[in-house]
DNA sequence: ACCCTTCTGTGATGGCCGTCACTTTGCTCC
DNA sequence: GGAGCAAAGTGACGGCCATCACAGAAGGGT
């Protein structure tokens, strides 16, 4: 975990092979800036090539349509790193970022990190594997955006959202539960229906809310209703 | 461009940095395979970790839901190349691959191409480029798909397909113009929606068609429809 | 404890579009 | 040139969900 509240870079998952020095070298290059729960940290279509490193916080990378909506694309905790896409293609910024907490980022120059890349092929190789990832997401919000009613979506992010619970083993929580209309945003629809959907899941017993935390009682089942409900029902024989 | 018929992969824009010697060398560790229009080849799921380069002809990156709904994530066309995925981070297969012509196809192992990275950083420096592009262009997707009533959507994927006129300036055509089938599963919509999208369209003189060529009369007005008609009509003020 | 803001739950309404069903067009191959 | 089949166009219907509106709950700061 990279909890610290440090204006270091060891934290960061990316440099996990360089060693002490390099990790400096590359501190002494960065700008350090906090920003507070709820800022604005980089904004679509602006040019600056920076990339940033989350060393404690969070921030959210989403987009706004033209009359205001707000979609969440992606979230990046303390650890991970963003704005990569500019500095490795020279394009203007594809999203805007928002800290979601109060978060402590370190901003490395896009010609930094460049340089990075060529003396370090083992980085580049991560990097790489970090967007085959983000692909693999990305392709699946769209399968989900095409073929999964909103409810159905709301589910499955509660799906994705949850995490082991640290005591009772095959217990699953999320913890803290955002706000509804945070999860709507991940999920493009809107706070109301995703509260509907959430109504509609307490009397089955799949989920349990205890103050800040939600508890999925039974993982399979709640897969299940995804699958069951799902949105095109016409089976055509998918070879 | 690489319409040749050939075995050879001197028309793959991603080996242009290459000397002759190391594409022939790399020729020889390909396999070569004909598939025909409609021929599937490769199964989402699957856990090969081959790499494919499009010689020649046009693959069309696919993906079914459980009810057999096909969703079109991209198509690589002659000189481009896909499975590049599974190499990089050892996963099964994202999605599936459907020839949409008579296609040559060169399949090389998915070590050769980690190989091939490893010794020559130019090349993975642009295999990168080339996902962030593909990362740049799916949010754009989900943006649409969030944002965009299916209508729009539908004027969206033409003002993409065209290009402009050989013979007359300032007139972008789509040719040959696919299956409306096939526009509408690349917007996640119906054959009868993306039919009566046009449908709306043609009197409106923005398009028309003419055989097997639609051409774009007015393609910022077009870009206007679409803004003009967006689904969230709320204006909420977007900073 | 109070206010004040933010978050949450839920009812009513209307429009988009997925689905079904059918007709019409267009291409290919004898 | 007609037969046959895939593709395209179009009408009818119904359900999902975005929108609007408001009431209740929660939290945090003084």
């Amino acid at each position: 975990m990279a909890e610290n509240d440090e204006k270091s870079l060891s934290g960061i998952e990316l440099f996990e092979s360089l060693d002490e020095a390099e990790i400096r070298r590359l501190e002494a290059r960065c700008r350090w800036r906090r920003y507070r729960d709820g800022e604005r940290v980089l904004d679509s279509g602006s040019s600056s090539r920076d990339v940033y490193f989350v060393a404690s916080g969070a921030v959210s990378i989403v987009n706004f349509s033209l009359s205001g909506k707000e979609v969440t694309l992606a979230t990046a905790k303390a650890g991970s790193y963003f704005g990569e896409l500019a500095a490795i293609d020279n394009q203007p910024r594809s999203a805007s970022v928002v800290s979601v907490e109060d978060s402590l980022i370190a901003i490395m120059p896009g010609q930094t990190f460049i340089d990075l890349l060529t003396s370090h092929a083992e980085v580049t190789f991560r990097v790489a594997k970090r967007l085959a990832e983000i692909v693999r997401l990305s392709d699946q919000r769209i399968m989900e955006l095409s073929t999964l009613a909103a409810t159905q979506r709301v589910y499955a992010e509660l799906l994705r959202m949850a995490e082991p619970d640290t005591a009772v083993p095959d217990l699953w929580v999320i913890r803290p539960l955002p706000p509804v209309r945070e999860i709507a945003s991940r999920v493009s629809t809107t706070r109301e229906t995703a509260a509907r959907a959430m109504a509609q899941l307490y009397p089955t017993g799949l989920i349990r809310r205890k103050g800040r935390s939600l508890y999925l009682m039974d993982r399979e089942g709640l897969q299940e209703a995804i699958n069951t409900l799902q949105m095109d029902k016409a089976p055509k024989g998918a070879g």
